[in-house]
DNA sequence: TATGCTACTGGAAACGTTTCCGTTAATTGA
DNA sequence: TCAATTAACGGAAACGTTTCCAGTAGCATA
């Protein structure tokens, strides 16, 4: 304790090294018009006295708040693991300053969005989660860069006005089932639907679909199993939930695709406790490439998504916008199969 | 696309319903100093214009902020999740804007603390992790309130010198310990010790050894293994890398206590692997009660910290102590042994 | 020596609020 | 009816910075 410092300002340490306050300014803020004995008196000042800039002033003076937030929708969601550090690292790498915004629900975003962006003079935004539909439309009359990531983006549809980060969920959802169909499988359960054309899980649900059309295999919708609306979203107990719904149902199948690692987990948990064996009695196949998958028994076979890079190009995107750039521009990455212990060739 | 709205000012609410700038403030800020009539109309132009308050120019004006951070070491961590929730929502109920700030290292939470909270008039500071050494004493420089949160209590030592809100890592550890030997087991081993004192893992490594002390089994040090430095703490892998270590030292063991439940998901996989079947060869137990611990095959017993109850907690104490009550207060919560299937009782 | 140029520095306005203080209008009491 | 009190409001200073503009000193050039 060192008692109420009075937090000192530009101007004592102006008065401090008799000098004015714009060369103090400047001494701060490395302007070349100074001389460099100067500078140094200066700085060996600020640090004499404790001085920090005050941000709020700074921040009401100049237009650029040099302050990005990143709002993130479901901020305990296992899966955005591996993500925050990157962005964080990044972001101050090129020398912005970062908050992060926990929101409750998708149409919270856009909400806070606005508010944020004025109130607290933001620079920029990265929205982590939600929806392509429900965000970007309402989010257009944000005037300051932003870039929707990890967001369901409709392949094929109009692509929403405003730069992204992703992957094909559509796409990735088709080639894990191909790669079930290709082993054998013909009655694949899907756990993690949902209804509409834009959410994540819609998407992967299109392209379950389109794989089991292609190899010939007609649709039955009483293998796929939605999400319960009173569960988190995602989460494993959701996952348990739906299994458990699935083995009452008395359905037959001999392959599950849970769209989410983490529900996939409690999906193992309803198998085990129904004496189901994976791989033996029932394949299962997760998606999005969580750490946990290699430690599950057996090993999870899943959709791996490139979370570290796609964090960084979050970023490096954004940054770029925030430069002047206005070009808008769609990333979309590479998923990966990590082929686990979970999945078994069938041999009719 | 409404192109560049030059943001509103309270200037131009005042001129839109001609009455004086001081009286929007008031309209805005429900200040009694104001007629109904007037408020209504000038609150009506505010939503009209979409005028917001520009933050950072309020937060000049004002002594205070309303402004607290979250310092998060490892804010990847599985643990808190549950926390972030229950901050965000109460520090909003009681009327704190709040911020979340990642910090890599112990080190930097004071660093990076001292700056913020001159930089951005925080009037406020919850420090989740970390350990009360390093800590406390550095961040005594800092002249608002804070609290720590989750962190190690060297019980019966020096308290730190600021409101703390966490378990008592010494005696759950102890009464797990304790469980696991009343059922027979003589031979534990511990998975996660730390040097020090202060450290978590460190405080449930002593709780350890004095159930075993009071049971009156002498202490080999064979049976402790330490947090591998070069995986991160507390994580799945250094859990996996940990129970590899202990089984091929071939040091004999009937229980293991893995003091994480995140690691206590790495054990059980390197037990699988080396056909070790829990309970009945190896009984496992973790700490933290995570909800993945439920879903584990066997279920995981484990010593639950009430996580949303700490973060109720953490919120309402530095309310109070930002409402000028500067008195402080060490709240150690119970824990609660959840018993699952993990562990068996040994007869010889 | 006078002039122009450069390099550096200081003063002051402005950013958008809040709040103190003064003013006006309305209300009350005698 | 008049004075006194009060309710409601407007004006302006101040918060701590950045930046424009003007000013000074030193120096080279004519």
């Amino acid at each position: 304790m060192e008692g109420k410092t009075k937090s000192c300002t530009i101007r004592d340490v102006a008065r401090y090294c008799k000098v004015g306050v714009s060369t103090v300014s400047r001494a701060i803020n490395d302007d070349p018009e100074i001389a460099p004995a100067t500078r140094e008196r200066v700085l060996e000042a600020v640090r004499e006295l404790h001085y920090v800039p005050n941000n709020s002033a700074r921040n009401l003076k100049m237009t650029e708040s040099r302050t990005v937030a990143l709002l993130v929708r479901g901020i305990d969601n296992y899966f955005y693991q591996g993500m925050y550090d990157p962005i964080q690292k990044d972001l101050r790498e090129a020398g912005y300053d970062y908050i992060i915004h926990a929101v409750d629900e998708v149409a919270d975003v856009t909400k806070e969005a606005s508010a944020l962006v004025k109130e607290k003079r933001l620079c920029g935004l990265i929205i982590l989660g939600g929806r392509v539909d429900k965000s970007a439309r309402e989010l257009s009359s944000i005037d300051i860069p932003y870039v929707l990531c990890t967001v369901a983006v409709p392949y094929g549809k109009a692509m929403p006005e405003c730069t992204t980060v992703g992957i094909d969920d559509e796409r990735s959802a088709f080639c894990i089932t191909d790669y079930l169909i290709k082993r054998g499988h013909s009655r694949i359960a899907l756990l993690g639907g949902k209804k509409g054309d834009s959410a994540v899980g819609a998407r992967r649900l299109e392209g379950y679909k389109r794989a089991c059309n292609e190899a010939g295999q007609p649709i039955d919708e009483s293998l796929i199993f939605y999400m319960h609306d009173d569960i988190p979203e995602f989460s494993v107990e959701n996952g348990y939930a739906m299994m458990k719904e699935a083995i009452s149902s008395g359905v037959d199948f001999s392959a599950v695709f849970v769209i989410s690692d983490l529900m996939a987990i409690g999906a193992y948990k309803a198998l085990f406790e129904a004496g189901i064996k994976i791989p033996y009695d029932v394949s299962v196949v997760g998606f999005d490439g969580i750490n946990l998958g290699k430690f599950l028994h057996p090993t999870l076979t899943t959709m791996c998504q490139p979370r570290p890079q796609m964090a960084d190009k979050a970023v490096s995107e954004l940054v770029r916008m925030m430069k002047g750039d206005d070009h808008i521009r769609h990333n979309v990455f590479e998923t990966e199969l990590l082929t686990g212990e979970s999945v078994s060739t069938k041999k009719d």
